[in-house]
DNA sequence: TTGTATTATTGCAATATTACGATTAAATAC
DNA sequence: GTATTTAATCGTAATATTGCAATAATACAA
């Protein structure tokens, strides 16, 4: 055991999951805001910006990169990334699918 | 090492890191969309529901206690689950708040 | 009290994640 | 050419997560 038994579950349920992994690391939301708040390509800075070793840096952006919520282009010996704006809109319309449509009113419990 | 350094960022960013972390299961979406579905308290059936076994389904149960985002009443032998609708409600507009604001127009790479 | 039903907890194994030093690879500078 | 810069990858250790069987705890019924 150990694996998650992703069979059991629709295929909407692990597509919600997976994203909501991609941002379960204040590492991860950290490298998001970052290029959000520049809003446009970073190249390099971002290990600095982070405090976190070079290596794990890599890891992290090669998650982000992975789920697709941010691309990187090669540009010289360094790396720029940005936002990947197709994805970052479907992360939105999925949660925001997924959060809406709630009557608060069931205060049973 | 293999904890994760939360020292290193904003409380914000911790925070937006863990609601996802608590997210990031599909068995315990699984049993969110559940809750939402019946609109009400759900006793015992879960189980059932998920298809994992009752400890672990216990275990997601607990997770998601501990985030706050669902609460649980006991109601004689067995208990009551339904969404906490503060939580879910800050959840939402946590969410709501990290993936609006972005222009989608910087396909710089 | 004894038995049954329901949920939580414990203990453990398998797997995943996080982190970093060391190394590699590729582009640029000299 | 060699040196330097930048980022990815490899290897490894520490920690966390997932899953389940076994056990405990609780409420209720007979």
């Amino acid at each position: 055991m150990g694996a998650t038994k992703s069979d059991l579950f629709t295929r909407q349920q692990n597509e919600i999951a997976a994203m909501a992994k991609a941002l379960a690391h204040p590492a991860r939301i950290a490298i998001l805001q970052y290029l959000v708040k520049k809003n446009a390509c970073v190249c390099g800075d971002l290990v600095e910006e982070l405090g976190l070793a070079q290596a794990t840096t890599s890891q992290h952006l090669k998650e982000l990169k992975t789920a697709g919520i941010i691309q990187g282009s090669i540009e010289g010996a360094s790396v720029c990334y940005c936002i990947n704006p197709k994805t970052w809109k479907q992360y939105k319309e999925l949660f925001n699918g997924f959060f809406k449509d709630v009557d608060l009113q069931n205060t049973c419990c």
